[in-house]
Order: C-alpha cells, then sequence, then structure tokens
DNA sequence: CGCTTATTTGATCTTGATCAATGGTAGTGG
DNA sequence: CCACTACCATTGATCAAGATCAAATAAGCG
C-alpha cells in the first residue's frame, strides 16, 4: 500500500497522522465538490487530514453571514477542535465551532479523535509535536487577520494565487476553486474577485486564460 | 505569596502556569503603559502571562502596515511561539512572529521557554491540557476573522465593549484603552471609533460619558 | 441541445478612511 | 497657581474601495 501523501509531503500538522503512519487502515474517504466534512454544532468526533483537494472552513453569525476562515490544501488537517474537551472534567470532545466542506474533488483522511488521543497519551513526543504544529497553524491565522485587515483587494488575490502556485508542478496552473470561492476566502465579493484577476492581468502581474494562471513573479 | 491571579482565574492558557502554580519565585513584572513585551524577530524566549492590565499583540507587513491581532486580558497568555521549535531537529525556540505591548499598566509574568517544556516533557496531562487550550485559541482567532470581515464598525465596537464589561465588576466600567487603540484592534480609525460610540450612544444602546461606559444590554 | 453554474462587466451606492481643525485634559516645571 | 505641552477625543468634509444589483455571455454537462 502506498504511503499517504500526508504523511509524505512536509505537513502541518503531521502527528494528527500517527496513528496511521501512511498505512490507513479504514482507508481514505473520496469526496465530490461541495460535500461536507462536517456542520458546525456537531459533535466534533473526527479529525480530517487532506490527502489531496481543497477543503473550506467557515464560520457564520447567528444571522448567517459566513465567512471562510482557512483553506486547508493537501497535507493539511481540519477539524482540530475534535481535541477540545467541552468541559475540564468530561472527557467527551466538545462540538464543531464551524463546517467545512470540499472546495473540489478530494481525498481526506478521517481520523476518530479517541486514536489521536491515545497515541498522544502514549508518546510524548507526539503531543509535543502537536503543541509545536498548533503554534504555526496560531501564528498562520494570525497572519491571516494582518492581510484580510490591510491588506488590499489586490494584494489578497494575489496571495491566494501564490498559495495555489507553491505547489502546482508547473508555473502556469488551473485554480482548483470558483471566483465565488476565492472571494469567501479573501472576504471579497465574486465581482471583485473576477474584476481584480483581470486588472492584474492588465498590469502584466499574471496571464489569465479562464481557470487557467500564469504568474509572473516578483511583488 | 498570594497566589497569582492568572492561576486563580478560569485562565485561557492555564498549563503555562503550571510551573509557577500561582507562586512566582522570581516575581512578576510590572510595566507601565506603553512597554514592549517582545518584539517581532526577537528570540522566542519567553512566554507571558497577564495577571492584571491589558497586552495588544500586533503584526506588520513588510511595508509596515500593523494591525493588532489579539487583545490579551487578564488570566491570558501571549508569547506561546516560544514552544514552536524553529526547525524539526534543533532545540532552539524560532523568533516572535509578531510584537506585544501593554496598553495599560500592567502586571505580567513572564515564564522561560525551557522550563516550561520541563514541565510538559514531565506531566502528560500538561501537554494534553496545552493542546486543548491552544485549540481553544484557534477558534478564538477563527471568530476574530469572522467578526473582523463580516461585521459592520458598529457591531465590532459593542463587541469589544462587552469584552470589557464582562471582567468589570459593575454594569458601567471605564475603558482601560483609548480610541486608537481600540481601532488598532478592530481594524478601524480612531475617528471611527469614536463616531460609532457616539452613534451607538444616540441609538440608546449606551450611556457614554468620556472613558466611562454603561451598555444597556441585549442584542 | 437545453439546463445549470460560472464569469464578466456596467451602474450605483455605502461604509469607513483620510485629512484637517478644534477642544479637552493631565502632567510638568516655573 | 499657572502656562506649556503632550496626548486624546470630537467632528466636519471629502474621497475611494468594494459591495450590491443587474444583465449578458460563456462553459460544462447530462
Amino acid at each position: 500500500m502506498q504511503r499517504c501523501a500526508v504523511v509524505r509531503s512536509g505537513l502541518t500538522l503531521r502527528s494528527a497522522c500517527l496513528s496511521c503512519s501512511g498505512q490507513p487502515t479504514r482507508g481514505q474517504l473520496h469526496l465530490e465538490r461541495g460535500q461536507p466534512l462536517y456542520l458546525e454544532g456537531e459533535p466534533a468526533a473526527f479529525v480530517y487530514a487532506v490527502v489531496s483537494g481543497y477543503v473550506r472552513e467557515q464560520r457564520s453569525t447567528a444571522d448567517g453571514r459566513a465567512q471562510g476562515v482557512r483553506l486547508v490544501g493537501p497535507g493539511e488537517v481540519t477539524g482540530i477542535e475534535a481535541l477540545r474537551p467541552s468541559t475540564a472534567s468530561s472527557g467527551d470532545s466538545g462540538t464543531y465551532q464551524g463546517s467545512a466542506e470540499t472546495l473540489s474533488e478530494a481525498q481526506v483522511c478521517r481520523v476518530p479523535r479517541a486514536e489521536l488521543e491515545q497515541e498522544l497519551r502514549a508518546h510524548e513526543d507526539s503531543a509535543l509535536a502537536l503543541i509545536g504544529a498548533l503554534v504555526r497553524e496560531l501564528e498562520l491565522l494570525k497572519d491571516t487577520i494582518l492581510w484580510i485587515t490591510v491588506m488590499s483587494a489586490e494584494e489578497r488575490v494575489l496571495a491566494l494565487l501564490q498559495r495555489f502556485a507553491a505547489t502546482a508542478p508547473s508555473p502556469s496552473f488551473q485554480l482548483p476553486i470558483t471566483r465565488l470561492e476565492m472571494g469567501r476566502l479573501l472576504g471579497l465579493s465574486h465581482s471583485t474577485v473576477s474584476r481584480t484577476l483581470h486588472r492584474l492581468a492588465k498590469q502584466g502581474r499574471l496571464s489569465l486564460e479562464g481557470r487557467t494562471v500564469r504568474l509572473w513573479s516578483l511583488s
């Protein structure tokens, strides 16, 4: 059996996969676009590792306004709130505070919370590694707050493109998600995303043809 | 010696203080307003627990635009990136990815990173508790992203006021920070904060007199 | 081929930023 | 005690970035 991509890659939350070590015993889930991994308020029973494809984490206000808070790509993990005890005493996990769904066809590995906790309890190094990974994740979210508030639409779109470009094999690549989804992640409307892409193209910072993009590097 | 407020209160990252258990051996730092706890890029040697007062965590872009990413209040901890190893192999901690400074007179407890790690290594329960706390912190940051993007200035200001009100003994309380600082935390300009406060007062949602505020609850 | 979903593009509107001036208040030193 | 000086807060006028509304293609796909 082939080792899974999450373990192979320099993954963000490696420890989440330690109980699997690349040899999934329960098999991975193969999901179509638009499938939910979990919903806000559900009991948080699983942690998900994305093997391929993209997943959007989002949360919403009481009155229904929603915002994507994180784009989860290959080698990354979502649903980590399963590790947060709902109360200090009970061993129960809490509920998911947001929802996650696939933005493209995706392969994900579903790790039961109990299994992960057992692993953490048994190996102190796993726990320390996970702490490191969580701290890293905190830093990334703080950066998200920074650029979502101070950066212009142009800069935000460019940053997202660079994220996709980073994992693309060739300098010219396909955008895996729609303008609308890009907007949801960036806090912009779909029309602004479209306009911004064309403006960037006109400035010569990228070439654009439908979903095919080529970044002409440098700032 | 009196037990410290961080341990006494229902604190956010309790584990950070386990090596102290409320009996600070090295004494706490007493800081004036505007004192930095740490600066972006500095080697991350300490974790700080806020005992009283408020601290702003902020980060900035290469070209100098800055944004507050977190308000750290009594019972909370900042500088946790000290626990992130700079590389997987070396035991060195990395550098702070943002800076933190006091927004008011404050009492903080400075815990050396090594001490904390030792504690985590020795007691698996500490490590698991810290994981839980970090996950909780992640959730809070995701909420920050949500409301900074979808909420209006009015809602954001109100949310911050409610945060201050939560720890105030009486329904009428003093704002511990300036309009400018509120703006930095909320992603608004100081003038907008001022205008918004007065608009809220005019709507009867609060009474305002200088720094003294009283919230007229509900929605 | 028809249907659904994406994308582009235009016109208008809102929110909050920015620039700027004024007034208030707390220290500080004479 | 009083002037002087910072810093803070308020308020007005103007401006710009994106949102929103709307319509017209384009692109997949069964």
